[in-house]
DNA sequence: GCCGATTTGTCCGTATGTATC
DNA sequence: CGATACATACGGACAAATCGG
């Protein structure tokens, strides 16, 4: 895929903050030295640095110059809040991870269903439950419904690796939004049968929906994770 | 404050799709019957529709048209996520509130508050408790760490009102980006002495840095919630 | 399969407003 | 006051995806 000049204007100057090239509180050079060093138009690197400013990176000031705000996070556990998968995750985490598919069969939207997922009634689904270990430890519970008819070919095999990727490479599934809720819950039998609670009763619960590049929800998931390797990351802007 | 176009656009937008004028899983007029509507120039609209796009509202599909992806929200609770006070959200709840402040005293940040909060080591604070209370109940438990620099004739008086509101009010102050981690955490003694438990031994708990228009950070924040009460939520688009 | 109309996505150049110093 | 820097808005151009004939 062929990306957009924005796009690599973003990444470069998102590498230079995280390498520490621009100092946290410190300015970047101004739109217009970007401009000059990048050879684009003034609107282009507006919206790099929105998508900095949106993530959390930088904090423009009108008048006087664009801040940084960003520093490496301290807290171990995982980074969420943008979409990164289980395994991106890990991988950045320098984690030894597996998946063991716990169940794995086909379901139709009932009341209840319908009102937990947002799925609509009779809607023919895929169910699917899946353990995350990390350094052999089942830290986390995911269980899954899947949009059947978008699904087509997924087997038990193919949820142990990763699913995202079967999305986007056999399919060409491209994946854009998704919602999610966080919330903390009790935990179950179920919870307690399936994972190493070390002693928790209790969980950190992401309910999440996921939405196909043309709009059409294919996949509500609940994610329950033991809370000690749990960390929700968020940042909000508001309108000037 | 008089408001940019694109803003009024937005939300005239927006609280169609909250009125439902434009149907879950429909399309949005076309960018040009809304250049049409508001008089104004593509970039404009694109930046208004950009916006509900980041807030989970719609799902703009090349080639196709914008389609809503917005529905109500089922579950009672905290609606988050984007920057909004306990004020404004037990008012959205139509819920009875009060607060109440437990303790207020200067402080200066050592090397365990610097590590916590992010704080500069040395720096002048002001620590502030505060317990929420939704009708009648104790939900909610805010410590906070302000520069006291920033905060000047910040009273425990003003902090049982809100705090906010003093920002803007009286010192002027413009609250532009917050940054937050969400965790489930066990309850300590001091939760269990403040807080109505109701039986919970765990909670879900916020900590937030909160950014002055300038860049510099005036606030540090936990928020401890107890569960039933607290929803997160968040929205995430992957760069197509 | 191709073409043209529609719709969103990207990019440019320019102008003007507003805040800071 | 002027210089600098970010914020908003406009108009135009072309690319890319979708859909219908």
């Amino acid at each position: 895929m062929v990306r957009a000049v924005y796009d690599g204007i973003y990444r470069i100057i998102r590498s230079r903050i995280e390498a520490g090239d621009y100092a946290y509180q410190g300015f970047l050079p101004s739109e217009n030295e970007f401009i000059a060093e990048f050879g684009c138009s003034h609107n282009t690197i507006r919206k790099a640095l929105g998508l900095l400013a949106g993530e959390g990176y930088v904090h423009p000031i009108q008048g006087k110059g664009v801040r940084v705000i960003y520093r490496p996070l301290e807290r171990a556990g995982f980074v969420l809040g943008g979409i990164e998968s289980f395994k991106e995750t890990a991988a950045r985490n320098r984690l030894n991870v597996a998946t063991r598919v716990s169940a794995f069969h086909d379901a139709v939207a009932d009341a209840r269903i319908s009102k937990a997922t947002g799925f609509a009634r009779g809607e023919e689904l895929v169910y699917v439950e899946r353990i995350r270990l990390l350094d052999g430890a089942a830290l986390i519970l995911d269980r899954s419904y899947f949009l059947k008819s978008a699904v087509d070919g997924l087997t038990p095999e193919i949820a142990e690796k990763s699913i995202y990727e079967f999305f986007e490479n056999e399919l060409g599934i491209a994946i854009a939004t998704s919602k999610r809720a966080i919330t903390a819950e009790r935990a179950t039998e179920l919870d307690a049968r399936l994972l190493d609670l070390d002693g928790y009763d209790f969980l950190a619960v992401v309910t999440g929906q996921v939405f196909r590049s043309d709009g059409i929800m294919i996949e509500c998931t609940q994610s329950r994770h033991r809370p000690d390797h749990f960390t929700f990351y968020s940042t909000a802007t508001r309108g000037v």
